[in-house]
RNA sequence: CGGGGCGUAGCGCAGUCCGGUUAGCGCGCCUGCUUUGGGAGCAGGAGGUCCCGAGUUCAAAUCUCGGCGCCCCGACCA
């Protein structure tokens, strides 16, 4: 049925991109590594933007922008920081025809340009906290790229905060943790596992990172976002400090957090079928999508004169689009919009006029039901509902079928291989046991959960057999 | 950066080994008619620096040399 699309079951790296494709959501753009979002794509991806930007806002935060170049030197005052995005940066050398006194990096993220800022702000506890969020686009120099989930140029919303205290800081970390968490689930309709990175995966001059794991339909772990408690890193690079109530001189303590056009890959690898794309419907650009049918041009005309009285109430309550179009046969429409993912399709032919019913299609389940029309809108609100419930659940099924605890390591060794998928493990903490696992498995520590995802329990370091006190998440990566 | 594959119409490819008509096919596109409830049919038509450069030759998409680019798989990463 669905052309040009490869089945998951065959090779599901090539089914991601024929899906992207079949979708119009990105194409690939001359320059190596980058990619064009499509208006298909970007649609989703400002929906994405309004819903996290209410969030944002909602917990106080405000947008601001900052340049997207950055002085080589600025980079370079926060010493794992350097370490850890030097690789990747790109370089500008040149301008106005002149070779520039200082090289400018094009900002693979914003905390240095941002402190040498909060520098000149912060002089008190009055200045605090600050709570500013920046959409914006960075640029990280990637050995191989895929569409959305690594490309050397990519959106995201970075949020860079100034408190007086640890426990603040640390507060707002875990607060973005939430809203992350909160985003994924109501909005994406993807479950995600959250926890703390280890000191190996950890953000690049962070204290602690924070993240979120979601899995993969291929079974796969993806980081979804990333909350990190600078501490006073970055305060101490750029010299911001600030006078407490008493008088006392103290560096101010940091977060930054992030999600990027990367969850546009989550939202394809976690809902996608083999006909393409399915849009969660709080997030898609098109909800509801109607084909008429016709024959001759009265009953077009009639057709159509109905669906514009139906629609009327439909306005503000969700998104719906009538494909009129002359010269595409019903049958290939159905397609399109189902590569499109949109997830409820409405037939409504000259016979259903008759009966007084219309065709309703569910993406999801690609179920077929008739429906009254007295009962069109609410059966419409309620399905939407119902297909977002269905995929947070279809999702969280799959990754509990899929996730095992496993005490023993060359039984994991095999496990990883076949059938795969989230493992939980015993890990004695040392950084020896963990480069030993990514070796030998090429599975990594995804995180350390916390909260309600967490595992407290006794047990031995499935590689050295030493104490472990939880239970960490091991899975192959993106 | 290592391994593999590829570059010919918008897309996907054949032709290249063994040089030789006007470079072809499928999809898409345009026009017209018939169609329209799961990717329509017929007829006509438009569209090419054969990745670039140099060389061999009477003659190069095809052979030789050099370059460039892209995709996939690994090491690094949101």
């Amino acid at each position: 049925m669905a052309k040009g699309i490869a089945k998951r079951s065959e090779d599901y790296s090539r089914w991601y991109t024929d899906v992207i494709a079949a979708a119009k959501l990105a194409d690939y753009s001359p320059i190596k590594g980058c990619m064009v979002i499509r208006p298909n794509g970007y649609a989703l991806w400002e929906r994405m933007q309004a819903a996290l930007d209410k969030m944002f806002k909602e917990t106080g935060h405000v947008n601001a922008y900052f340049p997207l170049f950055i002085p080589e030197s600025f980079m370079k005052k926060e010493a794992e920081h350097v370490e850890g995005f030097a690789p990747e940066c790109a370089v500008v050398t040149h301008g106005g025809g002149k070779k520039l006194e200082e090289p400018l990096i094009i900002r693979p993220t914003s905390e240095t340009i941002i402190w040498s800022m909060y520098k000149k702000w912060i002089q008190s506890y009055r200045d605090l906290p600050i709570l500013i969020n920046q959409w914006a686009n960075v640029v990280r120099w990637e050995m191989r790229t895929r569409l959305f989930l690594r490309t050397t140029e990519f959106l995201w919303q970075e949020g860079h905060t100034a408190h007086a205290t640890a426990e603040e800081a640390e507060q707002e970390t875990l607060k973005l943790l939430d809203v992350y968490t909160r985003f994924a689930k109501d909005y994406m309709a993807i479950p995600v596992i959250r926890g703390v990175k280890t000191e190996r995966e950890k953000f690049a001059g962070a204290l602690r990172t924070y993240c979120i794991e979601a899995m993969m339909q291929d079974k796969k772990a993806l980081q979804a976002g990333t909350s990190h408690n600078l501490g006073q890193n970055f305060a101490k690079a750029f010299d911001v400090t600030f006078q407490d109530e008493r008088g006392n001189l103290d560096f101010v303590y940091a977060t930054s957090w992030g999600v990027s056009t990367r969850l546009i890959g989550a939202i394809i690898m976690s809902h996608g079928d083999d006909e393409g794309v399915i849009m969660p419907p709080k997030l898609a650009p098109i909800q509801v999508v109607i084909v008429p049918i016709w024959k001759s041009e009265t009953e077009k005309n009639l057709i159509l004169q109905r669906v514009e009285q139906l629609s009327i109430e439909w306005n503000g309550r969700f998104s719906f689009h009538v494909d009129e179009r002359e010269g595409y046969r019903p049958g290939w429409k159905y397609n399109e919009w189902e590569q499109y993912g949109v997830p409820i399709r409405i037939e409504i032919g000259p016979k259903d006029l008759e009966q007084n019913h219309v065709i309703l299609v569910r993406r999801d389940t690609q179920e077929k039901q008739s429906v009254e029309i007295g009962i069109l809108t609410t059966t419409l609100e309620k399905t939407l509902d119902a297909i977002q419930m269905n995929l947070y659940k279809r999702s969280l099924k799959f990754r509990e079928e899929n996730s095992f605890y496993v005490d023993d390591y060359s039984e994991f060794k095999k496990q990883i291989e076949d059938p795969s998928g989230f493992f939980w493990l015993h890990w004695c903490g040392s950084p020896e046991c963990e480069n030993r696992l990514q070796e030998e498995t090429k599975a990594t520590i995804r995180c350390i959960p916390i909260d309600d995802n967490v595992c407290k329990e006794k047990g031995r370091c499935v590689i050295c057999g030493g104490e472990s006190n939880e239970r960490v998440i091991v899975a192959k990566a993106y």
